[in-house]
DNA sequence: TATTGTTATACTCTATAACTATA
DNA sequence: TATAGTTATAGAGTATAACAATA
């Protein structure tokens, strides 16, 4: 039996060529979405945050006192499923729950000094990378799409 | 107790102002995909194909007797986790998967007409909706924008 | 009645590893 | 040895529904 060619029988012009897929932004935001999430994941390795904590940790630090709820809504997910990223965070001595004076339901949300120096460092790390693997982009064409994909965003308000 | 404003504790400025996460295409990219993923399962109802299924039977149509693992390897998914979707269009009706003369480990996945039928209708719907949900932007912007992510995902061939 | 935080639960998506039959 | 398809399994991520405490 012939060796075959390793990656494909489509020829390689026929796997650049515009397929329907190609059209749609939902299908291209995906495929980019996986990239940009994988090299995050790398970048803060094996226990690092995964993004959602990442971000819930951001919030945090720029909104000490915040709330779950708020916090929730501003991260676009449900307040149960920040049960546990706020539990993870707390954990690891990076947050408290601290009860709010005047509602005895809400607990809101401080984060440690060692919140704030693990973010910190968290943050130069994501950035260095992110810039890197989009180094082949200017960083006008970084900012053009940040702006396009908050306009999708904005659109939903 | 006074009534709180419903939505938040923080004002509407501070929400719009930039935060961290602002500046991370990561983040931008995971708030506008799951906005047009939502728009997508939205538009196809209750029975209608996933976004994965989507995508698997539009490059059967397109590529009629490609076999899973190149189709696994064009999705960007591993080939055990093609089995599944391509069970579910098997079992639909929407294509059929046909042995290969000369290779009897591959077979050939192919489009039935009642699977080209549904690709071809479901590909005006979701066509359709995109297009409303994106009405805020541009004909050159929407093009800008899957040109940008494309670029980021050419970086990582 | 409504809201905050919580638990229980289930579903989707995906990856890894191992198996089989073929090559 | 390597590849195609498959199965089993597990781990994220997320949503829904219900509950207790509080407003």
């Amino acid at each position: 039996m012939p060796a075959r060619p390793k990656r494909s029988s489509l020829s390689k012009e026929a796997e650049e060529q515009s397929t329907d897929l190609e059209e749609f932004v939902g299908y291209n935001l995906k495929r980019a979405y996986v990239i940009v999430q994988n090299d995050f994941r790398q970048a803060l390795g094996e226990d690092g945050f995964a993004p959602r904590v990442f971000s819930a940790l951001s919030l945090v630090v720029q909104y000490p006192n915040i709330n779950q709820s708020e916090l929730a809504r501003m991260l676009g997910i449900e307040r149960s499923g920040l049960v546990v990223i706020v539990d993870e965070l707390q954990s690891r001595g990076l947050l408290h729950r601290e009860a709010v004076p005047g509602d005895r339901r809400v607990q809101a949300l401080v984060p440690t000094a060692a919140g704030q120096k693990a973010y910190a460092e968290a943050l130069e790390i994501v950035r260095a990378h992110e810039a890197a693997l989009l180094s082949n982009l200017s960083e006008e064409e970084t900012e053009t799409l940040i702006a396009l994909l908050r306009k999708i965003r904005s659109a939903k308000d």
